[in-house]
Order: structure tokens, then C-alpha cells, then sequence
DNA sequence: AGCTAATAGTTAGCAACCTACCTATTTCGT
DNA sequence: ACGAAATAGGTAGGTTGCTAACTATTAGCT
């Protein structure tokens, strides 16, 4: 009776999914040179048109030390443009190439087919449940923070 | 109006989570010379006595080069050794140093704490069908992967 | 017996997290 | 107006994932 305790399993399950998930995600994306990460990145700069790194890092809740990572090798990849900004000179905006944009379409598509894989077969009424569920998780582990 | 698709924040929320919990699990566990993989072998090799490297990775949904280097880095932290089996020589069975041992009861009273405060204020049932949702997933994810 | 398959483990290299600490600006309080 | 505090970004280093490709050993088939 090692894991008699169900919470055990629970806890290392969605890590596990986490992780099935991301690799799953690369593996579709890596054709267009995309990671899960940097897809993430792209549709929110696709969306707000122009994004402060200490912003996209609070749109992921990510560090911004990470966020400088995936930005550099974005930039690096041709994906994308840091300007500083002419009002406040700590800034740089990060804006898409013209070559991410004409990704934007394939990456919506693949985004949606793989949700849609995920959650198959999954009564709606489930899903709402384990989405509160996380949610008071993540709530949960901010507030035992001390 | 850009998240209105449920699903896509749910998968998000999904890996905030795991990551959250990870890092909540190296802070409270550092003082030991933990980490969140690192303390899983030490239980599983607990309750088993010996495992080998295929083995352990197997149990924790690992491959076996990232079970290959927590092995090292244990192995070097004196937590763990590796002896190789005199049935068949390709296999290093992986054994608890005594000093690891010791660490065993104050890990599962952290890791339990953990637990619990993970799901504080969660009704049981809501965490059965939360789980029945992630472990459908897993296997959807598994599925789709052609 | 001998050649091929499979298996255990490792190395190398990449990705994306984190913390701690540093610099360059800007802001704000006195 | 000036010095302290806050903020944006970056560097360095550690952890845990992955895949690809390699070696050593065993198993299995003819």
C-alpha cells in the first residue's frame, strides 16, 4: 500500500501531464521552429502588438530572467525585434518579425488541435471541476508561502 | 476576449501549477540536500530496497538519461551508491547510503505537509473527478501521438 | 557457435524553469 | 535638487526534462 494516499499520485500526475503535454507540444511545433514557450510568446505579441519583457514575464508567470532567455533566442531565431522605448529607456518592446506573423495562422491551428486532443471525451461539467481544482491549487501553494 | 476558450487557460494552468509545486517542494526541502526528483527516488528506493536505473525511471515516468544524471548528482551528494549486478553487469542497482536513510522520516513529514496544504479547503470529491480528468488526459495525450 | 536484437547505461546538447546578484534608468521623498 | 528606492533587463549557475547517438552486455534465433 505504498500510495494509499490518492493526493500522493494526484500531485505527480499533473507534473507528469505538464510535461506530456509540453513535449507533445514541441514535437507538433518543431516543424515551424516553435517551442511551447516561445508559441506562448508570439500569440500574446500577436495579440497586444507590442509587449514590454517584465510584461509578457507577468502574462506567463514567468521570471524575467527566463523571459530574457526565451526572448534571445527568439531574436536570435528571426522571430522577433527588442526596440528600447523612446519614453523610458530601461524598456525594450518586443515586437514580431514579419516572419512570425505568417506563423501565427499554422500555430493557432496546432494550438487548438492539441487542446482538442487533450481534453477529448471529457464532459464539460469534469473540466470545470478540475479547472477549479487547479485554481485553488495554485492559490493554495501562493498562500502556504508564508 | 482573447481567452475565451476554457481549455486553453486550463492547459496553461496545468503547468503553472507543476512548476509552482516544484518549487515550493526544493524551498521546504532544501535543508535536507533535497529536491522534488531527488526525493522521490530516495522513497521509492526505501520502500524497494534496491532498484536499478531502468527501474526507477520506469516508476517515475522518467527517461532513463535524466534518471542517469539524478543518480549522479545523488551518488555525488552521498546519498545514493551504484552496484553493479552480479547477475547481469549491464544493470547498476541503486542503493540508499545510511546517511540518505536518515533523511527518509523528515522527508515524508514534508512531503505530506506539502499534501496537505496542496489541497487544503478541496472537497474530496472535486479532487476524484480532478484526477479522473488528468489521468484521462494522459492517456489522450498518449493516444495522439500517432 | 555465431550473428543479430534488445537492453542498461552514458554522453552531449537543447529547452525552460528557478534564485541570486548586477547594471542602468527612472521615480519619489525630503 | 539630490539621494534612496523601485523598476527593467541581464548574467551566472543550478535543476529537471527531452532526443539522438554511443558503448557494453545479454538474449535469442538459426
Amino acid at each position: 500500500m505504498p500510495d494509499s494516499d490518492p493526493t500522493r499520485n494526484f500531485v505527480r500526475r499533473i507534473s507528469l501531464l505538464a510535461r506530456r503535454i509540453r513535449t507533445q507540444f514541441d514535437k507538433r511545433a518543431g516543424e515551424h521552429g516553435l517551442t511551447q514557450a516561445r508559441a506562448l510568446i508570439l500569440l500574446y505579441l500577436d495579440l497586444k502588438g507590442s509587449m514590454s519583457q517584465a510584461e509578457l514575464a507577468e502574462e506567463m508567470d514567468v521570471e524575467r530572467p527566463t523571459m530574457a532567455r526565451l526572448v534571445d533566442a527568439m531574436e536570435c531565431g528571426g522571430l522577433v525585434r527588442r526596440e528600447v522605448s523612446p519614453q523610458d529607456r530601461r524598456i525594450r518592446n518586443v515586437v514580431l518579425t514579419e516572419a512570425a506573423q505568417g506563423e501565427v495562422q499554422a500555430l493557432r491551428a496546432l494550438s487548438k488541435a492539441l487542446r482538442e486532443d487533450v481534453v477529448a471525451g471529457i464532459p464539460q461539467d469534469d473540466l470545470d471541476v478540475a479547472d477549479r481544482v487547479i485554481c485553488q491549487m495554485i492559490q493554495n501553494i501562493g498562500r502556504a508561502e508564508r
